[in-house]
DNA sequence: CGACACCGAGCGGAACTCGATCATGGACGA
DNA sequence: TCGTCCATGATCGAGTTCCGCTCGGTGTCG
């Protein structure tokens, strides 16, 4: 069962510039991680500043940049670390709930994502898709593989679907369209305006549907 | 006919300093957006400096600064500046078009969506939709009416749609959407992937009529 | 005591200000 | 109908402030 495969490493991968080896060094990348966090979720994106992030977690501009080459790379570490947690959130869900259908278990994923809308500081400025894609820098190709491609060797070994190579694209589709939703959701109401939220699942479930046919396991 | 009510102010409104007054100032404001859009289109979202703009342009900083009350306002600016000419182009080919269904008219709205992208400088960095959305700054309630909401308006006026007060709701879901697939169409290819422009429009199709039942006019 | 972790003054450069200077176009008299 | 005048819009750019980031030196783990 390739479910766990989905989990992805613990810390951003070519974000940090040294990887935390004593305890207290990984505490360190978290309380920084969380700062950058919860200011991001009161002033935005643009007017955060390396200093204010040292400042909150009680740490010095050196540290920050200890970790971070720069400051762009906070916010990737943050996006990354809320995604690994969805993930692990994900993984464990679908093993206690053990949805029946393909559509459970991607409502389950819907119900995860809303989740981490909800609890993670800053995610809802952050957004899950990053819209300043840089055309995968040559050299660093352990880039870690993207989601819905995951979710799709997921829904095709354990239910047995068959969207062929399509699949990937449609999920792909699919988590744009989601996100989309959602962000607007969460764009004026931090817990999530209900009718978006339900709307996207009603999204997702006719385009899904659409494709795979209707729901049978 | 409330067709034309779709284009909005010529100039962004609560972004500018001063509107400007005289032709040459009208003409200033212009070039600046010009300079910030190829600059955007070339290096980039935050390599884009206020000093490039105004060399560029042929201004001096001060001038930048004059209309301009800091760096992020210009990026506004250049979106609001490219959605009015959206709007008008929108209005334009509905005028010239005459579409007899809703669904043609919708189908016009995404055809323009997609020149926009293609061909208004900066944009497919930028984006349609804010995804820095500050809750409405309290004060400033002039604000413009929602792209959806006036789109709304018009389908229900021509074409008799009668969606309710869902049909705004449910046409601002299907910008959003759209709005995702087509930058991801855009991401990695300035003319735009083909294949999830037409993605892109068979969503919509199978969203809309979905609600409002097969297309007749 | 070696390596890991941390510090913070300082440097370069970008964002932004402000008082001085130039240009425009409407008022107004001839 | 013109020309001139000048209030006000528009422009300038050196200078200030603030921010991203470096680097050599100082703690503190194992």
């Amino acid at each position: 069962m390739p479910v766990g495969s989905i989990i992805g490493a613990e810390f951003p991968v070519a974000l940090v510039r040294t990887e935390p080896i004593q305890q207290r060094g990984a505490d360190r990348l978290n309380a920084l991680l969380d700062a950058a966090a919860t200011i991001v979720d009161e002033i935005g994106f643009d007017r955060l500043t390396t200093a204010m992030i040292a400042e909150r977690s009680g740490a010095s501009i050196g540290t920050v940049y200890r970790y971070f080459p720069d400051r762009i790379a906070v916010l990737q570490a943050l996006r990354e670390r809320a995604i690994a947690r969805f993930r692990s959130r994900i993984v464990s869900l679908i093993e206690t709930e053990a949805p029946s259908t393909w559509w459970d278990a991607v409502d389950l994923g819907i119900t995860s994502f809303v989740e981490l809308y909800r609890s993670e500081p800053g995610f809802r400025i952050i957004h899950f898709v990053d819209r300043e894609r840089i055309p995968a820098a040559a050299g660093a190709d352990d880039i870690e593989m993207p989601f819905s491609k995951l979710y799709s060797d997921v829904l095709t070994e354990v239910f047995g679907l068959d969207g062929g190579d399509d699949l990937a694209f449609h999920l792909e589709v699919a988590v744009e369209m989601m996100d989309a939703i959602l962000s607007r959701a969460f764009a004026f109401d931090s817990n999530g305006d209900e009718r978006y939220i339900d709307e996207a699942r009603r999204v997702l479930h006719g385009y899904l549907t659409g494709l795979f046919g209707p729901v049978a396991d």
